[in-house]
DNA sequence: CCGTATCCGACCGGATACTG
DNA sequence: CAGTATCCGGTCGGATACGG
């Protein structure tokens, strides 16, 4: 999700978040789409998670999330680690050392996060093997339609 | 997340996903974030939660659809529907009538992501003051540094 | 009614180079 | 060590126009 995150503006979800708006949602499960979309663009993008993980078994420094979150680039852990903390979920502490020392630590409220994603994880572990299956016959049928 | 959704491929992901295989994973963490970022990656997108919570509800035609998901285009409407259809988590039933009637139709298995979405829910509500107060507070700090 | 095709702008994210 | 700055391609998504 996400690329449009900060142009989006069409309707309920983007917005909302700024201050303690929420006002124009009309049906119940407007709101909750609303809601679920907003989480859903916190954790989004390529490494808010994996970071997220990482920091949640235990306080990381900058230089060992760039080995362990492997793939990411030096620009995408910073600007992952900036939107991570400035939602509250990672505590960022700078050791003013030389050289410097800087540690991230999740939040309680990233920890809680996390628990939730586990549930995500197990409906796609569940149905893993269903959703390659529709995928392989969709193509399938998208592929060779007149065969 | 998602626009590099073709390109991910990054790291543990791409191993796990094809068949059974797990394997490499070395800690148990890393391929949670990896089937986690599958369904986000499946779910991510502006629309695809709206789409997904419409049709869980009930069957909806194209146009009740592009009204009730309010903002969407036309476009994505369709691209988002062709997503869905194909990781199996809608129904597409075309009446061959005129003027034509297609029906989409929540899968069980939608249904139940739906229910683990809810869990996301939760925690944003819970939270929302919280994450709330953090942004404005770093923002707060971002804007006027020195003071 | 239900789409598809094209153009086009916005943004994400990679590579690379430079700094305190 | 821990970033920041710039360039740049690829993709998402909106607007619009056309077709069955």
């Amino acid at each position: 999700m996400s690329q449009g995150n900060s142009a989006v503006t069409v309707q309920v979800q983007a917005r909302a978040a700024s201050a303690g708006v929420e006002g124009t949602a009309s049906d119940d499960h407007e709101r909750t789409a609303c809601t679920v979309l907003q989480v859903l663009e916190r954790v989004s993008g390529k490494w808010a998670i994996g970071i997220l993980l990482e920091c949640a078994q235990a306080t990381r420094r900058f230089t060992e999330l760039e080995r362990s979150v492997k793939g990411i680039s030096r620009r995408m852990l910073t600007l992952t680690l900036r939107n991570l903390e400035r939602d509250g979920l990672l505590v960022r502490t700078v050791y003013p050392t030389v050289p410097p020392k800087v540690e991230y630590t999740a939040t309680p409220m990233a920890v809680e996060l996390y628990e939730s994603l586990a549930s995500l994880a197990m409906w796609a572990e569940r149905h893993r093997s269903a959703i390659a299956d529709a995928r392989s016959e969709y193509d399938r049928k998208a592929t060779a339609p007149t065969a």
